[in-house]
DNA sequence: GGTGTAATTATGCAAGTGTATAATTGAGGC
DNA sequence: GCCTCAATTATACACTTGCATAATTACACC
């Protein structure tokens, strides 16, 4: 007996590039780029390659939209971070803490962020985006920052910006590349009393709740 | 007329891995991995695709070796900028300067590091030499911090080396990648401070000299 | 100056890449 | 139930990849 063809249910168009676009994301974070082929990606999203090309003009647009999603949902889980504490040291606490615990503190997001950026520095378009999402995280920093009690005038509050953004995205590198050089906990304590030396404050460890969504 | 056989130069064997491994450096720098075929390669190294193999068991092994290369560069190059002052203070100042301007804090240093993430994941023998160097580097800094007067016990200081080798990771990140965003000097400045802050002490800023090779 | 031999190049190949195009088939409207 | 048409699959193609192997050639040694 021939081999019958394959069995299929129509879906739809949102539902399938978004199911492209979360199956390149895993790949690249899982493999890097090398591994998310067109034959992969589509493996994984439980279709054939040719309807890749039926939903992007072409791989490279689904990887550039790929990157887009990614960071417009980074950029609104931070956002939502802040909701959960009112007291502005609670908030910058809850802000640095989120960064430094799983999922954001995690081998596969930082696989992701490696996996694009040598795509982003070829693609304007993609370049731009990262410009603007990593502007408006140290943007938002710096109003929690602002909020706070004798921290000086905006350039002082860029400059403190700045570098409580680089502890972050330091220690987020180091816990990320190297989880079991630390322990549980271990850096997010750090990050804090880190942040809070560089503003002359101490911050409080927020509660246990991680980031998550629906 | 037939086109004619290329002319070549018999060289040492060292001199000709050197500069497949420079050449695999340089390509992984500029275009990450997938830029980095065995034909690029050898003609960045003024060769030909047959000669890796001569060489190299494999393109994997020139990888390996290669990141085993860089990884033993960045060490000591680390390690001479501690030759040039004998003050605890100012030699801990200049290991945070020399990692905030080039050719550390720079677009290429970042493309390579991030180039070989994902292979240094799925590698144990480069996730080994990763290990080993982050520790080495953070041990050395952990040194530096130890030399100053009122950093606590080795716990305390381990946390302090910790939070001083994020601020630098970070800001690292940030300027390699973002360089447009920032003033010449800022980030170092900045860092500068922020280390200070966190170890209750001013650093002084160093001298201008630029880490170089000769 | 020949001669051996190891370094180097040239050629070929199977597997994998993205993409174009044609062939099927699921599902809603009548 | 049938028709229509877009969603989906299948197939084919040109190109690239890493690697194996055979053919050359530079250069040390006598």
């Amino acid at each position: 007996m021939a081999e019958e063809r394959r069995k299929f249910r129509r879906e739809g168009e949102e539902r399938r590039r978004d199911a492209l676009i979360s199956a390149a994301l895993e790949l690249i974070a899982e493999g890097g780029p090398g591994v998310a082929t067109v034959r992969a990606i589509a493996d994984r999203a439980g279709v054939t390659p040719g309807l890749i090309r039926h939903y992007f003009s072409s791989k490279e647009e689904l990887t550039r939209e790929a990157y887009r999603a990614l960071m417009e949902r980074m950029s609104s889980d931070n956002a939502a971070v802040l909701d959960r504490a009112a007291d502005p040291r609670a908030r910058l606490a809850a802000f640095v803490a989120a960064a430094l615990r799983p999922p954001v503190m995690d081998a596969a997001r930082m696989g992701l962020w490696a996996g694009f950026i040598h795509q982003v520095r070829r693609d304007a378009a993609m370049a731009a985006v990262h410009a603007e999402t990593y502007l408006a995280y140290r943007d938002r920093l710096q109003a929690l920052i602002a909020a706070l009690p004798g921290t000086g005038d905006a350039a002082r509050q860029r400059a403190l910006a700045i570098a409580c953004n680089g502890v972050i995205d330091g220690l987020w590198l180091e816990g990320s590349a190297l989880p079991e050089a630390f322990a549980a906990g271990e850096l997010e304590r750090i990050g804090l009393d880190a942040v809070g030396a560089i503003l002359g404050l101490d911050l409080p460890a927020p509660s246990e709740q991680t980031e998550d969504r629906p």
